[in-house]
DNA sequence: GCGCTTGTATGGTGATCAGTCTATATATAG
DNA sequence: CTATATATAGACTGATCACCATACAAGCGC
């Protein structure tokens, strides 16, 4: 892949962590420039949409890494359950690395955005619901044909929830106490 | 109480509702100001310290009133588990009818500055400590002794999931979900 | 080497930001 | 009624915002 591409890529980064760790509006487009370390004067040519378009591209594509990354983290798993207990760790131990600053991108894009901004409030329930979709099928693979919608609501739920205790705790428990919640509905 | 002193609330009731829709940074001082009917100039005689000390006791007060709605969220329950199907009910209903733009001003607040923002993080980290160590003693009440901890971390978490979730799909039944999440521990 | 396409530099625009300052208005106590 | 304290008006400051415009640079095909 040519060099002047990855610019394009980096940008996208670099805009994801900045919305993890401070948001979408605290987020100028001279940070996002600055900490991607591509040049200033590419961003108008990649994103002609300006910062709207680059919320927008990376809220979906972080989003599909993400549902990519609930995919794998049930890879192997005997039971719904056992996959459940590996994505919260997996997301834990991640959010744990990231000294407590990491988090959903998308999520305090919606959270700012969402209705407000037609754009961004399309991207952010798409992702939602692709991830829900997602862990609605794999909870259906292992069985769980009647509650697997209930199942994939609570996951994403205990996810989105353990994050906003965890980064205030500096803990991993809640992401512990979020696996436990959605296996207990499997009783 | 005199009209002044309602200048001071009002401007917190206006940072509260501009948090819940938008986030910290997307609510200028300029809009809080203009959206409370506060006169212009009395924001900094209010608040010396500036928009941080706003969001500080913001936090702080509108945290105290969502403690004391948790804790009257359980008045009249048999159980515990009655209780938590009460709470959830009334945020939903409260959500509901804001259009599904209100929420939790102190996540908002959280998420952008936690833990960059030293007097922001301190408020939001409070709140949360109250907020669990409130659903505790209650749990304890009910007799929960042992997991009283769970399920109290369990109840924010699924609370503030819920939300995320709610504001994506424009339906209460994350909440539902979330209630059926903690009320799960119990067995 | 030239023409075309893609990418970049940089100064600039108009708007908005948080906060300051000074003057004035209002309320209150004596 | 006066002095003092409290509250407000509004202009202003320096910084930053998202974005634009124009010129130039680099890459590439012929």
């Amino acid at each position: 892949m040519p060099e002047k591409s990855n610019h394009r890529l980096k940008l996208i980064r670099s805009a994801s962590k900045l919305f993890q760790h401070q948001g979408y509006s605290a987020s100028g487009v001279s940070q996002i420039i600055s900490e991607s370390g591509t040049p200033r004067g590419s961003f108008y040519y990649y994103f002609p949409e300006g910062k709207e378009q680059l919320a927008d591209e990376t809220v979906r594509l972080t989003g599909e890494e993400i549902r990519t990354m609930l995919e794998g983290g049930f890879a192997g798993a005997k039971t719904f359950a056992d996959g459940v207990d590996q994505v919260a760790s997996m997301i834990a131990d991640w959010f744990e690395k990231s000294g407590w600053q990491a988090g959903c991108p998308i999520t305090t894009v919606h959270l700012e955005k969402t209705p407000q901004n037609t754009v961004l409030t399309k991207a952010s329930q798409h992702v939602f619901t692709s991830w829900v979709e997602t862990v609605q099928k794999i909870a259906r693979q292992y069985g769980h044909d009647k509650q697997s919608s209930e199942l994939a609501q609570a996951l994403i739920i205990g996810l989105e929830g353990a994050w906003v205790l965890s980064r205030a705790s500096k803990s991993k428990a809640p992401f512990y106490v979020a696996a436990k919640m959605v296996k207990m509905l499997l009783k």
